[in-house]
Parts: C-alpha cells; structure tokens; sequence
DNA sequence: GGTCCGCCTTGATCTCGGTCAAAGGGTTGG
DNA sequence: CCAACCCTTTGACCGAGATCAAGGCGGACC
C-alpha cells in the first residue's frame, strides 16, 4: 500500500530570485490578496524551494514551522495507520496552499507527486502578515471553506460510493485542479500512479487498474498513455459520479 | 439507508427573550469572541429557534441565506445521492456553529438528531459583523481549520479503516463533542440512532450493531441501555482505533 | 396494561472489492 | 541493445461487510 523503499528527499533552498510582483503563480494562490504595499514583505518572507518527485515536505507530527504556496508541480497530503495503511487526503496543485489544519504539530504529510516548487513561510512571521492584511485573512477563510466542502463532498465518495462511482468523480474533479499545464478540453492529466489514485478513493491498486479498463472497454474513456486520457463522453462519467448510472 | 418518511419539520421561530450576555452556551460557541461592544448587536441580529427531533435545519441545494450557532441539542450534517444513499459528515453539538463551507446555496443538509435550539443569523449581516469583529473572524478560521483536521480523520476512517476500527473510534471521539450533558467518566451517550452512526461511519445498521455486541461481549464496552454505555477498557479501544489491534 | 410500531439484534447468504499471483510494457542505465 | 526494475494489467480466489430475512425488545399511546 504504502512503499517503504527509501524516497529521495532532495529539495534544495535558496533566496527567491523572483520577486512575488513577477510571480506566475501569484494570481492562483492566496498571494494574490495581498496588496501591492505588502509584497515586499512578503518576498523578503518566502522562501523559495524545490522539490524531487517524491520529496517529503512535512512530515506528520512534526513541529507546524511553516505554511507553503506550491508554485509548481503537484502534491500528495496523506494520514498513515499505524501498519502503514495510506488515506491520500487530497492533491495540491500550482497556487494550493499547504500548511492549513494545523496546530502546534502538523497533522498530515505532505510529499511531491512529481518535482515540484513552493514559497516557504515561517508559520509566525505569516501570521504576523495575516494580521496586517484582512485580505489575506478573508481569503485564507474562504480556501478553508472550499475545503472543507471538498472534504465533504470526499467523505460522500468513501463512505458511499462504488468503486466505478469514485473513479468517475475523480477523473472529472481533476481537471479543474491543475491550472499550471496547458491541457486540451475533454483532457486529463494524472501525474499521480495507480497507488496514489487508489489511496485517495480508498480503494487498490487492482481496482483502480480494472474499472479504468472496464471504463475504457465501453468508450467511456481513452487511454492516451498510462498519465493521459480523453474523456470520450462527459455525460456518462457524470451519471456515474452522481449515483445515477 | 435513509428514511424516506415524512419527517416533522416543526420549529418555532421568537425573538431571542436571553440575551447573547447570559447565553449558556456563548462560552462554548465562537460568540465568546464577539467583544461586549458588539453583544448587543449579536443579540439584536439572533433569531432564537426550537427544533423537534428530524427537523430540518438546512436543505442542500436552498440559497445559503443563514449561519446557526447550536445552543442546546445535537444535529447531524450530512449529503445524499441521487439513490438516497446518505453520508453524514458530522455531528453537531451545543456550542458548535453550522454554516461554514457554504457559498451561494448550501451543499449538505442538517437536521436535529434530537430536540435542539439554535440561534440563526442571515448571512449578510453576520458576514457584516464579522468584518468588524476581528477576533470573530480569527475564531471562525480557527473552528475552520480544526473541522477540516476533524475531516481527514474522517477521510483515514472511511477510506482505510475496518469496521471494527471505525467503532472504536467514533466511541473515543464522541465524548469530547458532547460538551453540555454532563456525564460520567468513562460513559459514552449516543442521541444518535444506529442507522445515524452506520451513515456517519460508511456501514450499515447491521454491521454496527454486530461490532457493538463483539466489544461488549469481549468486555471492551457495556450496554447501560440503548443510547447509553460505558467504555470498559480504553486502552484496547485506543488501540483498535489507531489500527494497532 | 396491552398492543402497536419503530428500532435493534441475530442469522443465513451473497457480492464487491481485496488479496494473491503472474504476466506484460515502458524507461533507465549500462 | 539489452537487462533490470517498476508500474500496470489481468486472472483466480477469498473474505469483510452488505443484503435479505426473521425475531426481540422497549417505549408510547390508547
């Protein structure tokens, strides 16, 4: 379920070099609400840094030091039991902002799917900002709700639905998630493996494996590679993720 | 799964007689962090209102026009499919405030579990209130962020946890969220049905109750009566929620 | 206090998805 | 260009929990 083989943990920090005023990013995430006279203080606070595909960025239980802003790249959050049973909370994509839901210590993990880039903020020093720009805190307030209807919406999914049923709630969720890549409409892209997909639907890897076949079988989609697939009709994916099929 | 019978959707709406000052429940709820200044707002903005058991508090899918403040009682949050099939995301209690997650229209509906009492609030002028009221809106991030610690939980539950390991963890967990009845140490009160809990833990009626007996009669727990029992051996109970058992 | 009804328990059987096993297929490095 | 490795797919079988089906029990209401 989970490997257990060492993961590269290369992730190399430097001084941003990139002013936040030039940053591509900056319009996706909460950074965007902070006005013009504070950037400067933002920039002198990030921390900008890259990650390895595979590269731990918080570590469950931890000390809660810092709150990112993924750049680029995506991002796997996930609870472990005890036995090394994985729940893959959620996928962080270009402009996510990591760090919520914490206390003193961190409550999850979180690792890069694929390589990636986040701005890194001591937890104090971007409280301090919170305090000074009602903005950012509004904003941050409104990421926390959107989450949390998300996890609502995920609790639905495994607690009640079927396996084809999480599938198909999956492939049409990701899209909107990955504002980065250029994708062609009726596109999806997963940079996830087939374990990371099953982690999150709480499912196996063989499951996911077969309903994507059984999927593909009927004409619903098509593999373009083991990363790539066309949704060939939207419609059906959709009566599926809601139940009706 | 769900009852599909006529539910009683009586309550009564009055113009709060107890002022926010001398709310029992104020020190429990995000109230506390309303300053004296704006009490008397508080209070002129709250619409006191009783619900029976089953009544409907919000409908998924109606325009969100209010936030509620529980002040007695206890409420389930839940979703549905098409099919009926439900999942209830939470259980709410005295102190706990409903209405977060939401944009234009709700996306979960909530109904009292047992008779409870609840101070509404139309959004507009609470989201005004809460832009005055810093302290309010630094609680309400707070609250947020903890309900979303609280969903992955749920998301490690419902994805990667046994039957028997989502028992043990809803009886720990229950507890602390019961903050008004006072209750011996040690003892567990459901005002919950069967079928709540089977929906709040993905299982069916039958399952919980078939885990509840093995516990009770491997002496982990004892049945005082039906909504009532008492955790025997917590440790082994700890053990079997964390997946360690 | 009896009876009715809703909720809970218990038993028998079924099934979806998990587990175990093995065979592709792509890509990385020698 | 080959080999090794990892990820994925596919097949055969298994089992935890769902479904189907009786009973039991306790509270409410006449």
């Amino acid at each position: 379920m989970l490997e257990l083989k060492t993961l590269p943990t290369d992730c190399s920090k430097r001084r941003s070099s990139n002013a936040c005023d030039t940053c591509g990013a900056r319009a996706l995430s909460v950074c965007g609400s902070v006005d013009e006279g504070d950037l400067g203080r933002l920039d002198a606070m990030a921390e900008h840094m890259t990650f390895g595909a595979g590269a731990v960025m918080i570590r469950e239980g931890d000390p809660a030091g810092h709150v990112f802003n993924i750049t680029s790249g995506s991002v796997r959050v996930y609870k472990l039991l005890a036995d090394g049973r994985r729940q893959i909370t959620g996928f962080l994509f270009t402009g996510d902002f990591l760090g919520l839901a914490t206390g003193d210590t961190y409550v999850f993990s979180a690792e890069a799917v694929e390589p990636a880039t986040a701005c890194r903020f001591r937890k104090t020093e971007y409280r301090a900002l919170i305090r000074d720009c009602p903005t950012l805190e509004a904003t941050l307030f409104d990421r926390a709700n959107h989450e949390l209807a998300a996890a609502q919406n995920q609790m639905l999914l495994l607690g009640r639905k079927t396996a084809l049923e999480r599938i198909a709630t999956f492939l049409l969720d990701l899209p909107s998630h990955d504002p980065a890549r250029s994708i062609p409409p009726g596109h999806v892209h997963l940079p996830m493996t087939r374990a990371e997909i099953a982690d999150y639907l709480g499912l196996t890897i063989e499951t996911v494996s077969r309903v994507l076949t059984r999927l593909k079988t009927q004409g619903v989609i098509r593999l373009v590679s083991l990363s790539e697939l066309r949704v060939e009709q939207p419609e059906v994916l959709r009566d599926l993720a809601d139940g009706v099929g």
